[in-house]
DNA sequence: CGCAAAATTTAAAACGTTTGCATTTTCGCG
DNA sequence: CGCGAAAATGCAAACGTTTTAAATTTTGCG
């Protein structure tokens, strides 16, 4: 048993030829005779001959590696993303024969640290970069080290072209406002996050986009912002939003773990959704479907995106383009049942 | 810009000192002079020297990688699992210096080519296989090669030894029966699958042990199984369970997203939880917190198991233990809403 | 049958690192 | 001041592959 691995020099022994011969062969060259290259296929299917992979890419410079940096989390943060999104470059990848190389932040070490170590050990031919931060020092970073990479997100000004993708924000709260003013809302909150991410703004802008081209003076919006990662503080912040009795008929937040805490907490306070109370999210993840009465919120399809961002990765990779590539994708709305008219006695 | 990344035989000349020092003096040798050491620490530092993984790889023989096949899984299959157990890996493994690679199986090639690959091309010091099935190719493979593995599960009977973490779901399943009886349900239903998973033998052995253990003739267990992924297959199983007058009062599901069918359509066939049914789940994912009433369930900290995956794979690439490393990890019931006393018109 | 051209194969270098062994330098001591 | 041992450093091979340039064999044709 433990049979060791078998090398091309060896195979090639084995054939009565040259390790040239044997790696042209398996590479499918032209110049080495048919003959020969059936032969040699068949040798190396039937050793279950693969080829060393530090060797291959020290000589290629080519890893077949796309990097992934895991943030750091909090201890007992459930990411609902995540698994979606790595399953997504999962596939993505897989059809180009390429692999995903996971490197966790330690505590000490900050992200970018792990990312300039991942770029720099040559693990990766490119790398994918997820929430961007308003002042995002990797994007910096890559873009002037000209290393491959595709964003998920955007960055709200750059002074340089990269290449992402982006679920369209800023348009589905802007459908969100339309939708919910026709309802006859008027008097708006919008629950929002304290951490520098850009998509706050991209959202809250395509909100207030909506607001201003309606055009209606008498639309009210109210916007609160909870910590992203302190359950009892976004609590509280949500019960601000919704205490007294000049509370908004229509909640939007910024995702559905928002979202959800908003339902929790205008149930809590004896408010009935939809009826005293329309709530919106973003996102879809699972809990939204059970938690009552439904959800009402955007599908973003997040592997869906995942698997595209490894394709334009590889894309990147393969043919360094000149200009980058970029996709705004928008994201549909799940109508469940936590929106509806707005409340007659207006307030 | 677009520097280029630095190498060994660059430093060296930089500090005029051989390849042989540099190397020796960034790993820390004592034989290099201290005053030596710290110069090229310093030196590498301020060039932003990393070494190249590819290189120290193919000399060494030691990636620094651990290796997950991701199972194939169905188009919109969500699973919460992989997130937790993949952030979970990335802990334990960053506390080492390791990384993951998380290789995705194409539709044409099974996991276990997969799996063949990753190990065949050295791209990993040793791999964490998950979701064993009742006889897992993948195990004996790596058995036979003499590979480092970590199985997340176990076998039901092999004719080897091998390093495995389990969740102990035979006695949460256990607990579970004991709880339910001592609430005064006698007639019990298992909601299972047909996959042939190890993990469904366990629990329902664990139910049927305790079941036996009691001793009670009057307690009746009826077993439904269901195909995994197909969703409306579930709900037709479900349903054939609940049908009919002599339905159990308590239904035990394999895991939450077999329960959480349970609990809805209990509720469409006007079933109130836990009044006319108590329903158990394994796994706490997040809808079962937000599924009314709030599913009892069983928490098996994916994440803290797949972090002590990690710790035993290293010390099992680092050491190669004589003895297998076994560990049996005890869920905790988490306690909601969706278990009570048995329905007073027993049945 | 001879010779050029085409077809096929091969030798050797390179990728960047680690490491066994050899060499040089340093230093204490007689 | 010289010697020998200890300390410090360096040379060169090796890891398994790809690839450039060159060598060898085969083929075709007069």
């Amino acid at each position: 048993m433990t049979t060791r691995v078998i090398t091309l020099k060896e195979l090639a022994a084995n054939l009565d030829l040259s390790i040239t011969t044997v790696s042209r062969a398996l590479a499918g060259h032209e110049q080495i005779a048919l003959k020969t290259r059936e032969r040699v296929a068949r040798a190396a299917r039937q050793a279950g001959y693969v080829p060393n992979t530090a060797a291959r890419t020290l000589v290629s410079g080519r890893s077949g590696f796309v990097g992934l940096v895991l943030p750091i989390r909090g201890p007992n943060l459930v990411d609902s993303f995540l698994g979606e999104f790595v399953t997504g470059l999962g596939e993505g990848l897989v059809s180009h024969g390429a692999d995903l190389i996971l490197a966790t932040a330690a505590l000490g070490h900050s992200e970018l640290s792990v990312l300039r170590h991942v770029v720099e050990s040559g693990r990766a031919d490119g790398v994918v970069v997820t929430r961007i931060a308003e002042t995002d020092e990797r994007l910096a970073y890559l873009n002037r080290r000209g290393f491959p990479f595709v964003a998920h997100g955007r960055l709200l000004d750059a002074d340089f072209d990269y290449n992402w993708l982006d679920t369209d924000g800023a348009h589905a709260f802007g459908e969100a406002f339309d939708m919910l003013y026709d309802l006859g809302h008027r008097h708006f909150g919008l629950m929002t996050i304290s951490e520098p991410m850009t998509f706050r703004h991209l959202r809250q802008d395509g909100l207030a986009a909506a607001i201003a081209r309606r055009g209606d003076p008498s639309v009210r919006l109210d916007v609160v912002t909870a910590p992203r990662f302190d359950q009892e503080a976004r609590i509280e912040a949500v019960n601000r939003m919704l205490q007294g009795p000049d509370r908004p008929t229509a909640v939007v937040a910024l995702f559905d773990e928002l979202a959800l805490t908003v339902m929790e907490e205008a149930a809590r306070a004896g408010l009935t959704v939809p009826r005293d109370l329309s709530v919106i999210g973003f996102d879809n993840i699972a809990a939204s479907a059970y938690a009552p009465p439904g959800l009402t919120t955007f599908d973003a399809s997040i592997r869906q995106c995942a698997r595209e961002i490894a394709d334009m990765l590889l894309t990147v990779v393969a043919d360094r383009p000149a200009t980058p590539l970029t996709r705004l994708v928008r994201p549909t709305l799940v109508a469940r049942a936590s929106h509806g008219p707005a409340p007659q006695t207006s307030n």
